[in-house]
DNA sequence: TCATTAACTGTCG
DNA sequence: CGACAGTTAATGA
């Protein structure tokens, strides 16, 4: 973990919350007292069950955001890229970690202490208020995860994963770019490596996608949204 | 070269 | 559909 942060003013990542706000006085006196640090692929960097570190905010780089399940199975609650917000739910209401994180590769990320975040929100309400707004929103897709879990089939399950996968990180040179195993798409659709592997492979030969080594690229978005498009 | 890991296949309950 | 066993290919110590 190195001092050396990014600085706010010359961040590029214009949908970064603190970016948005940082036209507002107030939060000029936060910014400098946030920590960044590198954190290496497939390290973990927040882990369940620990004290809370406050929150953290991707600068660069990719995050998968995990629940232990039942029977100590893996359930991945979310992918986070640039920009994004980790390890928002919980502070302030629990001094534990609810989620575990950790870097897809290598990822750099900006820390605000509890303590400060706790200051910004009782202070700047334009960073509230627009907070409160992503909070709800996140309900709300959560809430849809839920129904899509305990409804869908697994082929479904699947194909809405590599569809969301898509949406999140985009397509370039026709693959998708992000460094998931099977294991990791199986622990976010809720099913098990082989039954992933399955349904991908029956995908490749109805030529809805290819894949190139363990990347995925996908060929027909249409025909997948097709199949999903009626349990919605 | 050997050991480890991940992708994949077959089969059973 | 999940669990388990087993094959294959890539990677790296």
């Amino acid at each position: 973990m190195k001092k050396e942060s990014p600085i706010c003013d010359s961040c590029l990542n214009e949908n970064c919350f603190i970016k948005k706000h940082l036209h507002l006085e107030q939060m000029k006196n936060y910014i400098i007292k946030k920590n960044s640090f590198v954190c290496k692929k497939s390290q973990q960097f927040i882990i369940e069950g620990a004290p809370i570190q406050g929150l953290y905010f991707v600068y660069k780089g990719k995050v998968k955001t995990v629940k232990t399940g039942i029977n100590g199975r893996e359930q991945i609650v979310r992918l986070t890229t640039v920009g994004d917000i980790v390890g928002f739910r919980g502070f302030g209401t629990s001094n534990r970690c609810l989620i575990g994180a950790s870097a897809l590769e290598d990822t750099t990320l900006c820390n605000f202490t509890n303590e400060d975040m706790l200051e910004i929100l009782r202070n700047v309400p334009e960073f509230t208020f627009d907070l409160m707004l992503f909070y709800a929103e996140e309900l709300n897709k959560s809430e849809n995860n839920i129904r899509k879990i305990a409804q869908m089939n697994v082929r479904e399950r699947v194909i809405d994963t590599l569809l969301y996968i898509h949406r999140k990180f985009g397509q370039s040179n026709g693959i998708i770019d992000v460094d998931l195993s099977r294991r990791d798409i199986a622990d976010f659709a809720g099913t098990t490596e082989e039954q992933v592997i399955r349904v991908i492979s029956s995908l490749k030969k109805e030529l809805f996608i290819k894949t190139v080594g363990k990347k995925i690229g996908l060929l027909n978005i249409e025909k997948m949204r097709l199949e999903i498009i009626e349990h919605k």
